[in-house]
DNA sequence: TCTGGGGTCCTAGGACCC
DNA sequence: TCTGGGGTCCTAGGACCC
């Protein structure tokens, strides 16, 4: 998504006739729900510890759950008080999403296209000029293999780019196939707010309908020089090729590199002992050295956040003396960067992360 | 409706150096 | 004398995404 991955000089790039992007339908829930057919046809919110009266938000919703206005990011008390009492309520389950993810991306990976994941649940699918597959039988081929292989339902988009691919997507959901093409842009997101695009949110809308731009044809029309001088060099040109559907990115097959690690806690009760702070921010540095561990790669700068209560949250960051993997020096360094926050606020969340220096080449 | 946790990248100002 | 200009690193904050 951000201009920094797709902005790479045109000959490293394939010639790509389509891409698809797959994405799963309810992944998480639909996992839950796998792993226990009961729940079927129920109202299912995976989220936070599972228990809908501490803080926490819902992190995937069943469509039988959203039927009650119940999404993504909504609180899980919020949740609660919109569903009924059948409802059921689980707790975030990260490796059974990151091993039945593993299973998708392996039926994806068997398909003779380039594969590039954009997370548990999405990838986008690239086929070069000289292939010969027609992207609508190859798309539902990749739900039945899916299906198949996974009991998991997918939907799939299909434009000329990632950008046109990705939104097709929601075209198709759930279950379908959607497109998206640039002789139909316009025709199809010309009048739809801003929003609609992948990479622009409620802020940026905000600033570019304070410019008098609301919609993707309006954002197209802009002049690249006036989005350049309002929202930045780099994002402002790059807003307005979102508009006219433009990304020249390559599916880029290239396994991720992690630029940095990080764990963080939101408090049931907000605390008000600094010393707490300090023995919570030690107990995390060492998770986030474990992390490090696992890849053998050295942290080169460590950061603290801290959310005072009500919702203001602070962050303080520095560049070690030399990289290091020692969850002592990530500890040390934590503390001292909370030593240069006030220590007389409730504290709500605490984080610490460690950024790693780039892999050599 | 009181707002998670894991990330990514961009921007801008100041320090510092030549 | 009160003023250069470019480049890079460091840091804090912001926006976005899943």
């Amino acid at each position: 998504m951000p201009p920094g991955r797709s902005s790479r000089p045109p000959s490293e790039e394939s010639p790509t006739r389509w891409v698809l992007h797959v994405d799963l339908d309810e992944f998480i829930a639909a996992v839950e729900v796998r792993r226990r057919p009961e729940l079927a046809g129920l109202p299912v919110v995976v989220g936070g510890r599972g228990d809908p009266t501490e803080r926490g938000v819902v992190a995937t919703a069943s469509y039988e759950a959203r039927a009650y206005g119940v999404g993504s990011a909504m609180p899980l008390r919020t949740a609660a008080r919109r569903l009924p009492p059948e409802a059921v309520f689980l707790p975030v389950d990260k490796p059974a999403y990151e091993d039945a993810s593993e299973e998708v991306m392996a039926v994806l990976r068997s398909f003779p296209v380039r594969v590039e994941v954009l997370g548990w649940d999405e990838a986008f699918l690239g086929a070069d000029l000289s292939d010969e597959a027609v992207p609508e039988a190859l798309a539902r081929s990749v739900q039945e293999a899916v299906l198949a292989s996974t009991r998991l339902h997918c939907s799939v988009g299909i434009g000329d780019n990632k950008l046109q691919a990705k939104i097709a997507t929601g075209f198709g959901k759930p279950r379908g196939i959607g497109r998206l093409t640039t002789d139909r842009w316009f025709e199809v997101m010309g009048d739809r707010p801003t929003t609609a695009l992948w990479g622009i949110g409620a802020k940026t809308a905000r600033r570019l309908a304070d410019l008098g731009i609301t919609t993707v044809a309006g954002l197209a029309a802009a002049d690249t020089a006036m989005l350049a001088e309002a929202l930045g060099p780099t994002m402002g040109p790059w807003f307005r090729r979102l508009g006219r559907g433009v990304d020249s990115s390559p599916v880029d097959p290239t396994p991720w590199v992690p630029r940095a690690h990080g764990r963080e806690t939101t408090f049931q009760t907000d605390l008000t002992d600094w010393d707490a702070v300090a023995s919570e921010a030690r107990r995390l540095a060492g998770l986030v050295a474990e992390d490090l561990a696992a890849e053998g790669r050295p942290a080169a700068r460590v950061g603290v956040k801290v959310r005072y209560a009500p919702f203001e949250t602070r962050q303080r960051s520095l560049t070690l003396p030399e990289p290091s993997g020692s969850a002592e020096v990530i500890a040390e360094a934590a503390c001292r960067l909370l030593e240069r926050l006030d220590h007389d606020r409730r504290v709500r969340l605490l984080g610490v992360r460690a950024e790693m220096s780039p892999p050599a080449p």
